[in-house]
DNA sequence: TTGCAATGGATCGTATACAATTTAACCGGA
DNA sequence: TCCGGTTAAATTGTATACGATCCATTGCAA
């Protein structure tokens, strides 16, 4: 009963061992109990799943192909730790790519979408309320679930992937960018998106999709921070 | 000497070996030397290029995650065999990003950059005009090569990988489904588009744009062909 | 002839073993 | 104390080994 993770991992197994690991550690990247830079070497994850190297291996490729784990030649596996110019073009690939999306979604929407989408919606807000880590994880989950419903509810399975990609790698900037404690600030306007979808409103639909990721850009401070660990750390 | 293939592979050796393995099946379903359903069973690959089966099924999962091999649990890898739906997936996809893309590139783009764009251009229609087997081959590549270089310009890698995976996949789907032997048909269309983004029109070119991936889905015939192994088949 | 169970071969899934490279520790000399 | 180089430990890259699964053939019985 920890969260809805769990349950998702039991699932069928139909997965083979490698991306259980893989859906595991992402899942962990996502809620931010990983930080980024944080090393993941072959044999702790080995042994942290009791699997061998090669599974470890598979899952920290697979992840790397998600752009979520760097892996270094000879030096082994990292979370990733975007640059401030990997988060502007992942925040710029949103911009490019959700309002066509929505477009998309708003085509095919059924009353049960909508249903699903103010449920999601509720959940968020009741989380927002907590305290905790855990209620914090859930939030953030639930938050990314909504972007990542409209692209399910578009039906195309390929933008969908890509959206999870965003989706996620969003989640590592703003773990390492931003600023305002309340990762949730924009929570209302993905409740004004669902109106506006609902009214036919499109275009106005897509212009609060923008905003509403430009607000979330505009909490990072994305400032090169050139490590500065030399002697500028110590001057006044 | 045999192709680019060879001299690509050389390279730097900067890239791990399952990589190398991956780039040159990756270019040989994309100029379609191999065809969709193609079986790569791990131990013929790692043959073919002389190397374990470790690294062989790392450059399968590898494609499988761009969608260009699937792999069956327990049964092997097999170079993807995309249905009609995720055809039309792939182009959905393609119409969503493509103008966006346009736009993107349109703002940063150089002199050079429209220089290199007709050369490209120019190339193709050389090759097109050849007879052979690897100028067909070359042209698929120079007319995929073309989108991609729109990406490229727009300085966005993230958007840059995804249009290597449409383009790629639609290598795919256009020698499954495509009608026309002539697969270049819309070769002017490039010059047209380059020429509206020359002359500033935006709209315009995108306008040509998503006529020109209409007019590639146009030559497809993605009747679902239900196989019709039955009696159809022998029917006149 | 048709259907089904048993068997053998091929292929995949995973673990382990060894070679290559990096990283950290150590140590003598300036 | 500080520095360069040498060595040892740790980690990754790749190959091999073995158990498990699937597929095709075979043989037997209905």
């Amino acid at each position: 009963m920890k969260s809805a993770a769990t349950a998702q991992q039991a699932e069928e197994s139909a997965e083979t061992g490698a991306q259980q690991i893989r859906d595991a550690i992402r899942e962990a990247i996502v809620e931010r109990r990983l930080s980024p830079g944080t090393k993941l070497s072959e044999s702790d994850v080995g042994n942290l799943f009791n699997v061998s190297r090669t599974l470890a291996r598979a899952a920290l490729q697979a992840l790397s192909y998600e752009g979520l784990v760097s892996v270094e030649k000879n030096r082994g596996a990292f979370v990733a730790y975007p640059s401030p110019e990997e988060a502007r073009q992942i925040f710029s690939a949103r911009r490019l790519v959700e309002p066509g999306l929505l477009r998309e979604a708003a085509a095919r929407i059924t009353p049960d979408d909508i249903r699903d989408l103010r449920e999601l919606l509720l959940e968020e807000g009741r989380l927002m309320s907590e305290r905790g880590q855990t209620a914090r994880r859930a939030e953030i989950k639930a938050s990314g679930d909504f972007h990542l419903m409209l692209a399910v509810i578009s039906g195309n399975a390929i933008m969908q992937r890509f959206m999870e990609e965003l989706v996620a790698r969003s989640s590592l900037v703003i773990a390492l960018y931003g600023q305002s404690t309340a990762s949730s600030c924009g929570h209302s306007e993905h409740g004004e998106i669902i109106s506006a979808i609902e009214s036919n409103e499109l275009d106005r639909a897509c212009e609060l999709m923008l905003h509403h990721i430009a607000h979330i850009e505009a909490d990072l401070d994305l400032r090169e921070r050139k490590s500065l660990g030399l002697k500028e750390a110590f001057e006044l």
